[in-house]
RNA sequence: GCGCUCUUAGCUCAGUUGGUUAGAGCGUCCGCCUCACACGCGGAAGGUCGCAAGUUCGAAUCUUGCAGAGCGCACCA
């Protein structure tokens, strides 16, 4: 027996020597194991493609979760006999990481952006986020992910800036891309427009004004916008307004004098909020852009890119609109054209990564089409023939809806399906600097879209970036070669299984979905298993305000890898929020020695003994009772009940298998009775075995160091070794 | 406002299709360094499964209502 088995089990000596052995064996690659013998060649595929990290930074526990959610499925998969393969990747996640690079520079630096010019700052940014990959990288291999490590993407190289050009080209020209004048959420401080899921809203309490105009008493909580307002809104039914017909004009006077203004009645307007009467600001306002749009009024800008008042504004042209408001309110009271105030909430929209007040603007953007029909010429998705006429958002719905995606959680499908049935166009153009360039180029009035520069002179790219989402969205193809037609493409696509978090189903999953819908007829992924976010203690998010943060590395350091994977798994229902308890991390090392110590009592207790003796029956007895474990075990692994799976393990380990077993042999391997003492030895060390490999997809680096040390193995590592049956 | 989720031991959480004495980790108390393991062993305390009603032979598990917590979406000017 080994000398390590005399000493409790050490994992820091042992894991990264177990890691290296795998690495170097090449076996995470499903072309080696099958190379190898390790993997029939005709052998199913089974694929799932790594939730790119952000490159802003390290590593959390949320992140560990997820690493030990998929390796568990992975290894239990490639032990099922399949070509598995994992593939590896980070994001650069554009806006992120400009933002957070950008923080940095001002606060050591004192400089801006502009200060720096563009392609400096993209170097800078480049620079940080290579630093980010690589403490990232060997972050996720101290958690034992086995990851094929050949395949490794990034959202932003060479081979994957390729996907994403050849992805717009394709939509432009199906004309699912569209450069148009839209209301788009404008951040003034961070001088880029934003998607609405990178919007957080806070409580804010205000003041409700309402106002003279002309006939009318209007309620607002945004005086300083008012300036542009000529056409007043009611709702058609609203008997109070019964006299004014759609159309009417009337003359009144205003805050910076006599206007005319026109009568609108439109449906989309509430009785009961105030007075029922509105003023639009179709520039400012999501729902007055939408009335505007619909009854083809006119617009008019009022607040610049930088939030302050534009010379409509006469006397109050150039002041922050958040200064100028209060003077405003103080004109309209001189005025007399101030009814009332009153005290109000109301929820304003800030952008998550700068902090900033979004403020509504009409600016010209790309956007994708989501409502627009197209014909999909070729189609695997039930419910949408190839050649038939379809569009983006039935694609993302219908993908669902008919299991193709398979989304076992009821709560998170209705979600996604709420959030696909009120889906606007996606604003894809970012104000950045670090990202994909925008593949159109403007030469005077032409416009010229491609994957790369057009011949001749005088020719200027878009100086914007895409959405870092666009080339996520295309993260489970381009990460097999698309758009070349390859064999990884036609071997492993769709994927099988993706496991993001909740927060990101929406703005993740569905355009991926939407993505390789369009580009493949297919569905990205076959089943999507949503995860909680992982929260402290109290339930806190991790935050750096907060610095509740726990590095995943400190747990490896002083539990090991294996102890943090049980940690988060077991008891941990996939989908609710997982509360992170560093005990019970110390408690799986406790395990983790448990383990270690049946192996010494068992490894010692059967080397003198013939352990190819046949079995009693009472010993076959209680081999039935490990086959009855075993099948549950592997039930609720296909079923996704990983924490059960991993628990029942933990239990039969300790309980039965030690408490039990291990103990009631004792008087046997210590007696007279060599055809039981045989008989015996040959029970506990199959049972080992069996239980290391039940074991193994969610501790692998123990158990793959126990089984090194086997008297018999079945293959050169457990990681390959058959799941029992 | 609409939607979703949660409420089980002192703490953090499991409990798969309703079925025997409701589980795990940590914590608490008592006794043990028993020749695999003190990262351990033996024993103990601790839960009217948020509240109320209903369905059922039987409910932590299904239905309804109420209370509390959280999240998502949409924002009403």
């Amino acid at each position: 027996m080994p000398e390590k088995f005399l000493k409790p089990y050490d994992p820091s000596g042992t894991e990264s020597r177990i890691y290296a052995a795998w690495e170097e064996s090449g076996l995470f690659n499903p072309d080696e194991c099958v190379k190898q013998g390790a993997t029939p060649s005709d052998a199913p595929p089974y694929s799932i493609v790594l939730p790119p990290p952000n490159v802003t930074g390290k590593l959390h526990v949320g992140h560990a979760y997820e690493d030990s959610l998929q390796d568990a499925v992975i290894r239990y998969e490639r032990m099922r006999g399949k070509r598995t393969v994992w593939i590896p990747g980070t994001d650069s996640a554009a806006i992120a990481t400009q933002s957070r690079v950008e923080k940095d520079i001002q606060k050591k630096e004192g400089k801006n952006r502009h200060d720096l010019g563009r392609e400096e700052l993209v170097r800078r940014v480049a620079a940080f986020a290579k630093e980010s990959e690589n403490t990232i990288l060997s972050q996720i291999r101290k958690m034992g992910a086995s990851l094929d490590w050949s395949r490794y993407a990034y959202t932003l190289d060479e081979k994957r800036n390729e996907a994403v050009t050849e992805a717009f080209k394709r939509m432009y020209d199906a004309g699912l891309i569209y450069r148009g004048h839209r209301i788009v959420n404008w951040d003034p401080k961070g001088q880029t427009t934003i998607s609405d899921d990178e919007i957080v809203y806070k409580e804010e309490k205000a003041t409700f004004y309402y106002l003279k105009y002309g006939p009318f008493t209007i309620g607002t909580a945004r005086p300083e916008t008012k300036f542009g307002d000529k056409y007043v809104v009611m709702h058609p039914d609203d008997r109070r307004y019964e006299e004014w017909k759609d159309g009417q004009t009337i003359e009144l006077e205003w805050i910076n004098g006599p206007i005319t203004a026109t009568v609108v009645k439109d449906e989309s307007i509430n009785m009961e909020f105030g007075t029922g009467v509105m003023t639009i600001t179709p520039w400012h306002s999501m729902i007055d852009f939408d009335i505007a749009e619909r009854r083809e009024l006119d617009k008019e800008q009022i607040i610049d890119e930088y939030g302050k008042l534009l010379p409509i504004a006469g006397e109050f042209a150039g002041m922050k609109i958040t200064e100028a408001r209060d003077k405003i309110v103080e004109k309209l009271r001189v005025k007399g054209l101030l009814v009332k105030e009153e005290p109000y909430t109301h929820n304003i929209a800030t952008a998550e990564r700068t902090g900033g007040i979004i403020e509504p603007q009409i600016k010209l953007q790309w956007f994708v089409d989501v409502d627009r029909p197209f014909v999909i010429s070729h189609s695997e998705i039930p419910g949408i023939a190839s050649g038939s006429t379809t569009t983006l958002k039935a694609l993302m719905h219908t993908a669902v809806e008919s299991d193709a995606v398979h989304m076992p959680q009821e709560g998170f499908r209705k979600s996604y399906f709420h959030w696909i049935d009120n889906l606007r166009d996606w604003c894809i153009s970012r104000q950045i600097w670090f990202g994909h360039r925008i593949p159109v180029w403007y030469g005077g009035e032409q416009i010229y879209v491609g994957t790369k520069a057009p011949s001749g002179e005088g020719w200027t790219q878009d100086p914007d970036v895409l959405d870092t989402w666009f080339s996520s969205a295309l993260w489970t193809f381009s990460t097999l070669g698309w758009p070349e037609k390859t064999k990884d493409l036609s071997t492993f696509h769709p994927t099988s299984f993706m496991s993001p978090a909740y927060e990101i189903l929406n703005l993740w999953v569905s355009r991926m979905i939407l993505m390789s819908g369009f580009h493949l007829g297919q569905v990205p992924f076959k089943t999507v298993l949503i995860h909680g976010v992982v929260r402290d203690k109290q339930g806190r998010k991790f935050s750096k305000s907060l610095d509740n943060g726990v590095d995943p590395l400190d747990m490896i350091d002083k539990y090991g890898a294996d102890a943090l994977r049980m940690g988060l798994l077991v008891g941990s229902a996939i989908g609710s929020d997982i509360s992170f308890d560093e005990s019970k991390v110390k408690g799986y090392k406790h395990f983790a020695n448990k383990l270690w110590n049946i192996a010494r009592f068992i490894l010692d207790n059967t080397q003198e003994v013939d352990i190819s003796a046949p079995l009693s029956t009472a010993d076959t007895e209680i081999l039935s009772a490990h086959e009855v474990l075993t099948k549950d075990v592997t039930i609720d692994i296909e079923e996704f009940r990983i924490y059960m799976a991993a628990e029942k393990i933990y239990h039969y380990v300790w309980h039965e298998f030690a408490d039990k077993i291990l103990e009631e042999s004792k008087p046997i391997l210590s007696g007279a009775d060599q055809g039981a003492r045989a008989s015996r030895a040959q029970l506990l060390v199959t049972l080992l075995d069996r239980t290391l490999h039940l074991l193994h997809p969610f501790m692998p680096f123990i158990t793959e160091e126990i089984y090194q040390s086997m008297p018999a193995k079945e293959a050169a590592f457990l990681m390959v070794a058959r799941w029992p049956a």
